[in-house]
DNA sequence: GCTCGTAATGAGAATCGTTCTCATGTTCAA
DNA sequence: TTGAACATGAGAACGATTCTCATTACGAGC
């Protein structure tokens, strides 16, 4: 039986979930911070990485490693893809392939590999950042 | 006309890259300087960083990144490829599909970005660990 | 509505991998 | 051999993230 840890509403809790809300985009928790407290919603540095660490966990948003070791948060869509992004201005567009799909999971199954998931993402520079 | 940099050679550049050798397993910067420093080659944490990063770049070394946002490197074996990587043990085993490369690219083309790199690391738990 | 145990908060310090600075040492083409 | 460019290293700086701990505020149970 699996003790069921409920979180508690609080005002910076919502805050956060609705900033990222407004985000169209994946925005680091630093970011993220910057829009509260422009938006007079003072919330806590600490405060916006801790909620963002646990709705990653709740699996309420969608995480992603930058090159330079920074993770960026967005809501999720719905469903599994994978991202192609700009290296510039972080720009990303949602790709998938369900062929990409079928060879990771054989790829794991093949090599005796259970409980196999797996992480593809694209990088590039975009049309507009090459065009600079 | 590209200009070719050629790399100078330097006793601090073939000890990392003999360290790379004698270890058959990924190593963070940090672990490969401390050993260096106990076999008596003395070479600054700077100049490994500085080093790993030239041989990633030259595609002589794969790059990992861990969970914690550390890179662990190891000598490459022939080509590019990915890993399918235990979640437990760490061991890893190189994979390569020539229909991914394609993808990704062809994923970045049709979107008008330049440059397209990409990232396909598979996880899951290996055969060895299930049975624990 | 209160109360109270406990989770949540926040300001700043601490962490820690990595990068930068810059004075000094080395390489290698000519 | 010479010298310009490159490489090195000690330590400082960086920067994202996590930790500390005193304080605040949920919310389940009355
Ligand atoms: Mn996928
Ligand atoms: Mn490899
Ligand atoms: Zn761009
Ligand atoms: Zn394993």
């Amino acid at each position: 039986m699996t003790e069921t840890t409920r979180r508690r509403e609080t005002r910076q809790r919502s805050a956060v979930w609705t900033a990222l809300e407004h985000a169209d985009d994946f925005r680091s928790a630093q970011q993220l911070h910057a829009l509260l407290r422009e938006r007079g919603e003072n919330v806590g540095l600490a405060t916006v990485y801790r909620t963002l660490t646990q709705l990653a966990e709740d699996g309420d948003v969608d995480v992603l490693r930058t090159g330079d070791g920074e993770s960026v948060y967005r809501r999720c869509s719905t469903g599994h893809h994978h991202h192609l992004i700009c290296r510039r201005c972080r720009r990303t567009v949602e790709v998938d392939s369900v062929a990409v799909e079928r060879w990771a999971r054989k790829i794991g199954e093949d090599n005796g590999f259970a409980d196999v998931e797996h992480v593809v993402e694209v990088f590039g520079t975009c049309a507009d950042c090459a065009a600079r």
